[in-house]
DNA sequence: TTGCTTTCCTACCATTTTGGTAGTAAAATA
DNA sequence: TATTTTACTACCAAAATGGTAGGAAAGCAA
């Protein structure tokens, strides 16, 4: 029951970026792991899942970096913990392939289903700039 | 980010229990186990650690079995999920001993903080007998 | 008192997930 | 052309997950 330090790392990275949305520039992953005490390697590999549809605005190079695409407003946490994470779903039997053949009498699945969507609604409620 | 099958099988259990709560008999892992389509030892494994100091009635020998020790609407699935599963605290750096020396002022702490508030109340409110 | 049943307890183990590291290619800029 | 930085692919150790196996202890029935 545990988000890991995917999504965790992933929300860090995205609040760096927009703390310094007003300063409209690239910032490195080299920036941010120096800042933030992570290894820049493995940030690297979390960013290229956040930046899944170019989410975010990237360019290589010198002067090179990451930027948000918009307003930290548009940005939910919601997006990035999936982004980073995958499927949340909190228990295996509320993914679609998962078929144990009772679902609409279990009364553990509504549990659980209900417990998600609770999980799901806090996250589409919270937006980067509530949280800089 | 799941609820691993220890702690669905646990809400099975305690389920499958609580709908025969009036019925007044001990119930055999045996019983639940073929009912209910899961590995007789695994459930073994399981109930342990739900019956920590007593949670429940049980009996060994044949006529034995488990039984709920009062009725269903005191029993909340909290209890059952984190005796089963142990710390649920969505991240990490929830727990007292992570120590990043930021938490006070960690915009991504009070997120995770205020996430398992929300998973915890809800888990709170429900009880067995709202299952059944 | 002898089986049989059922919980209780301790080990063990294969597979998957987590949390990374390493190396290199490609693009952009100075 | 050298340097910087993202982008991509492969690999790997440690921990967690999801069990299995074997037997001891206790209680009931015949």
């Amino acid at each position: 029951m545990k988000i890991s330090t995917k999504g965790r790392y992933a929300l860090i990275i995205m609040i760096y970026l927009a703390q310094r949305y007003n300063e409209n520039r690239y910032i490195t992953l080299k920036e941010i792991s120096e800042k933030e005490g992570i290894s820049l390697k493995y940030l690297e590999k979390i960013i290229v899942s956040i930046n899944k549809d170019n989410y975010l605005l990237s360019q290589r190079g010198s002067e090179g970096g990451y930027k948000l695409a918009t307003e930290p407003k548009n940005y939910y946490v919601y997006d990035i913990i999936t982004k980073s994470e995958g499927n949340i779903a909190v228990t295996t039997c509320l993914n679609a392939s998962f078929n144990c053949g009772k679902k609409a009498k279990c009364s553990s699945y509504r549990l659980w289903n209900d417990l998600n969507g609770v999980i799901i609604d806090f996250l589409k409620s919270k937006t980067l700039d509530e949280l800089i």
